[in-house]
DNA sequence: CTCCTGTCGT
DNA sequence: ACGACCGGAG
């Protein structure tokens, strides 16, 4: 991939932020909750997450000790409004076997990225994705987190071509623009609002996208 | 590629 | 009645 445009990448930036404000994603909850909010939301709307949350809360207290102490269908049950609750069961509790032998946060904080990016990789359930939220959100470490509305606002914007791999895209922003974990925290979270509600997969709205000036895909 | 699954907006 | 949802595994 052709180096990625700094100055662009920026511009799109405060042109979002401009729009939207700051979406103070994951600002007050611990970083436990963070990454079991990740796991929770895979390919899964914030609100059936909040929801599912809410009842497992109502239930037991979210720490991993309480989370693994519940049979496995009762937790699947707590999880229903999130979906895929049965594969989702088995992941929170496969998380939460690896947290407490790593030996919770104290022991992964430790890590270096690189390394505690590696530990989240192996177990089951956690894929590119999902880790990286955990290293920005729960960790605030510097890592750019690519997902399915990042390929697609700036595969639109002309920024990426398509069928580009995971790392690359990740790399491209990082390297572009630098470790700079509020700017990553807040650039993912604006990427999110706007394909969620202007350019959406289908029927993007384009006349009212404050990006309409600059994309050359509408 | 298919499966996993409840909930929301259109 | 759909399609989409802050994806990952087989």
């Amino acid at each position: 991939m052709a180096t990625l445009d700094a100055k662009r990448l920026r511009a799109v930036y405060r042109r979002l932020l401009a729009e939207y404000g700051p979406q103070h994603w994951w600002p007050g909850d611990s970083p436990f909750e963070v990454m079991i909010g990740a796991i929770l939301t895979q390919n899964t709307a914030w609100a059936n997450v909040e929801r599912g949350l809410g009842r497992l809360c109502d239930r037991i207290p979210l720490t991993p000790q309480a989370i693994l102490s519940l049979p496995g269908d009762e937790l699947a049950a707590c999880l229903r409004p999130v979906g895929y609750f049965n594969l989702k069961s088995q992941r929170l509790q496969a998380f939460c076997r690896a947290y407490l032998e790593a030996g919770g946060l104290a022991g992964l904080r430790t890590l270096e990225t690189e390394a505690l990016r590696h530990w989240l990789l192996r177990i089951h359930g956690i894929g590119p994705e999902t880790a990286d939220d955990m290293l920005l959100y729960a960790f605030e470490r510097p890592v750019f987190v690519v997902d399915a509305y990042t390929r697609r606002v700036f595969e639109r914007l002309g920024v990426l071509t398509e069928n580009l791999d995971y790392e690359t895209i990740r790399r491209g922003f990082e390297t572009a623009l630098g470790q700079d974990v509020p700017l990553f925290n807040e650039y993912h979270a604006l990427i999110v609002r706007h394909g969620k509600e202007l350019c959406r997969r289908t029927r993007p709205r384009c006349p009212q996208c404050c990006l309409h000036a600059s994309c050359p895909g509408c």
